[in-house]
DNA sequence: CTGAAAGCGCTAACAA
DNA sequence: TTGTTAGCGCTTTCAG
C-alpha cells in the first residue's frame, strides 16, 4: 500500500544536494549552512521521511537503543524504576529495549545476549551478582553497563544503588531501641537475590551486635507474595516463644503477614510489631499503616541513566552512586507488651 | 580490549562454508544437511558468534522487535499488561521496544516515529481513540498495529480488549439493584481517554435506564492518585443531598475515596458504599476491601502478542478479541442506609 | 543442498 | 561548506 517510504537519497534529490549533505543536516544541523539546512528539512518534512535506523547503525555503531535487563515489571519497585530511566532515555532520544529473566540468572545471560544481537549501545542490571559469563559476554561487545538496585563496594563495575544492608540494620535497630529482644525475620528468595541476602545479613549484623539470637526457626524465607508473607507469619505466629517482632524483607510479604494477624486476631502493633522494606504506594494504606524503609526507585532510574549516558558520552562521572534510603515509622511497629521505654 | 566480535564471514571460514550457508544454517536449519549444521554450530558457538542485528534488518528487513507505546509503567495495570506483552513476545524470540507517552496524544505520535525508526516489526497501542495522523504513519509504513484497553467496533482496526461501559453498567445497576438511588462518581480524567469516558458513559446509562438522576456535581474528574480521590470525595460527602453510592472510574480513585471516609469518621459501607474499577493488588488489602471489576491485565498483554505475531506471520486471526471482566463484590458496598432489600 | 554476488540505506573519510 | 566514494554485515536471488 502506498508508494514505498522515502528514503534519504530521495530528500537530498528533492534538496538538490548529496545524500551527505542530508545526512549531516539531519544529524549534526550546524555542520551545514542555514539555507541548505533548511532547504533540507523542507524536503523532508514534504516527503515525510523517517531515517532508517538499521542502516544508520550499521554504518554508524550506535543504535541510540539502551537495553534494561529486570527481573519482571510484575513488581511496582522494577516498574516504577523502568518508568524513571524509560523517561529519562527517551528525553534523550534513546529507546528503552526491555528485558526480564524472571529471576532466573540463566534466563538473564540468554535475554542480555538477545539485547546485544538487537544492537543495545549500553545496558542497565539489576543488583550486583551475576553470572561471571554475562560479564565476560559484556567485555567481549565493549558493551557499557550499570548495576543497580546495590553497590559493587569492590570498585569493579558502574554502579548506582543503597546500601541494602545499613538500610536493614536500621530496621533492626530501631526495634531494639524501642525495646524488641525477641525478633524474628521473613525474607524474601535469597538465592541469586543480592538484595535479599543483604537486608538478611544487615539484621543479623544488628542483631548480633546487641548479643540477640536469630535462631534458624526465626528466619523464613517466602516468595515475592502477600500470601507466602501471610504463610510464614502463620509460622511465626505458632512458635514458642513467639517473637514480638518480624522485620519483613520487603513490603509485599508485610502486608501479608499484617493481613495474617488481622486474620488470627493478633493486634498489629500491640501484639507483634511488623516492618517491611520499599515503601511500596500500598504500605500507607494498610491498616494501620507499615512502617518500613523507602526506596528511591524513581531516582534510581534516573541516576542510571545519567551514568549509562555519561559513559556513552565518554564522560568520566562517577564509578559508584549511592542513594539514601529513609526509614519510616508508621503504624506497625511499638515496644513490645509490659515495656517501659517510649 | 579483545579481538573484535565475530561475524558471519569468520564462522563460514571456520565451518569451511559460504557465509550463505551459515546464514541459512542460523535462520532456517532444515534448509541445510545435517553435517553441514553442526558444523557451522560448532564454529559459530567457538567463536562466541552473535549475529549483528542491524545488518540482517537492514537486509531483510525484519527486526525481530515489537514496540509497545503506552501511557506509562506508574500504572501498575499497564505494568502487569506490559510484562505479560514482553513475556510472550520473549518466548518467541521477539524483544520489546517501550515508549511512554504520559497521556499526551501529541507525545504518542512522536514517540511512535521513533519506534518505527527504529525498525519495529508492529506496534501495541493502548486505547482505541488516536491521532489521525498516527494511523497515516502506520499506514504508510505499512506496520501492522493492535489497539488494547478498548473495543473498536468500527471494525476498522484490530484490538484486544473489554467492553468498559458495559462493565461500568455492571457496577451502576449492582448499586441501583441493592437499592442505592443517589449514586455519584468519581471518573478519571476523560480528555484523551477513552477507557474513562466509556466508564463514565456506561453509568450514565445504566442510571438513566432507571430514571435516576447524575447531575454535574455528581460527577467529579479526578486525576489518577489517591490524593485526588481523597479530595473529590471530600467534595461529595458535602454535597446534599449526600449521596449513598460513589462509584469511582479506577481503584486509586476509589481507595482515596476510602481513605477519606475513614479520615472523616464516615462509614464504609453503612453511610456510603464506594465502588472502583481494575482490581488491584491493594483493593483487597483495604479495609474493608473494595468492590470493583476484575480487569484481566495480563490477558490482555497475551491476547495482544498472539494478535501482533499473527499478522506478522500472515495468519488471519479475529479482527476483534473481546475479553471477559469479572464484577467482585467485597466490603465497600451494602444496600443504604434503611433500606430492606438484600 | 551450497556458493557467488549484489546490494539493503546510511555515514564517515577524504577531497574539493 | 559540500560532494564522492566506499563499505558496515547480512540475506537472498540465481546458478550450479
Amino acid at each position: 500500500m502506498t508508494k514505498s517510504t522515502a528514503k534519504l537519497a530521495d530528500v537530498a534529490r528533492l534538496a538538490q544536494v548529496s545524500s551527505a549533505t542530508v545526512s549531516r543536516a539531519l544529524s549534526q544541523p550546524r555542520m551545514v549552512s542555514v539555507a541548505t539546512l533548511k532547504r533540507v528539512e523542507d524536503a523532508a518534512q514534504s516527503l515525510r521521511y523517517v531515517p532508517h535506523g538499521a542502516a544508520s547503525a550499521l554504518r554508524s555503531r550506535r543504535t541510540h537503543t539502551i537495553g534494561a535487563v529486570i527481573p519482571t515489571l510484575d513488581n511496582a519497585l522494577f516498574a516504577h524504576a523502568t518508568q524513571a530511566l524509560q523517561k529519562a532515555l527517551q528525553e534523550r532520544d534513546y529507546t528503552l529495549l526491555l528485558a526480564c529473566h524472571e529471576f532466573d540468572l540463566n534466563a538473564e545471560i540468554k535475554v542480555t545476549r538477545s539485547l546485544i544481537e538487537r544492537g543495545v549501545d549500553a545496558l542497565v542490571l539489576v543488583g550486583a551478582e551475576h553470572d561471571a559469563a554475562l560479564f565476560t559476554l559484556l567485555a567481549d561487545f565493549g558493551i557499557p553497563y550499570v548495576l543497580t538496585w546495590a553497590l559493587d563496594r569492590s570498585g569493579c563495575h558502574p554502579c548506582v544503588g543503597f546500601d541494602n544492608r545499613v538500610a536493614a540494620m536500621r530496621v533492626a535497630n530501631y526495634l531494639i531501641d524501642i525495646g524488641h529482644r525477641e525478633i524474628a525475620m521473613i525474607t524474601g528468595i535469597t538465592a541469586g537475590n543480592d538484595r535479599s541476602r543483604a537486608r538478611l545479613a544487615g539484621v543479623r549484623d544488628a542483631l548480633e551486635a546487641h548479643d540477640i539470637e536469630l535462631p534458624p526457626q526465626r528466619v523464613i524465607e517466602a516468595p515475592y507474595s502477600i500470601a507466602a508473607g501471610r504463610e510464614a507469619m502463620r509460622h511465626m505466629l505458632a512458635l514458642a516463644p513467639r517473637p514480638t517482632a518480624v522485620i519483613c524483607g520487603n513490603d509485599v510479604l508485610a502486608m501479608g503477614a499484617v493481613l495474617e494477624c488481622h486474620a488470627r486476631g493478633v493486634a498489629v502493633p500491640a501484639a507483634v510489631s511488623i516492618t517491611g522494606f520499599d515503601d511500596m504506594e500500598a504500605a500507607s494504606i494498610l491498616v494501620p499503616a507499615l512502617t518500613t524503609v523507602r526506596i528511591p526507585m524513581r531516582e534510581l532510574g534516573e541516576a542510571a541513566a545519567r551514568q549509562i549516558l555519561a559513559q556513552l558520552n565518554g564522560a568520566a562521572g562517577a564509578l559508584m552512586t549511592e542513594l539514601a534510603v529513609d526509614f519510616i515509622v508508621r503504624g506497625t511497629t511499638a515496644p513490645p507488651a509490659g515495656h517501659e521505654n517510649t
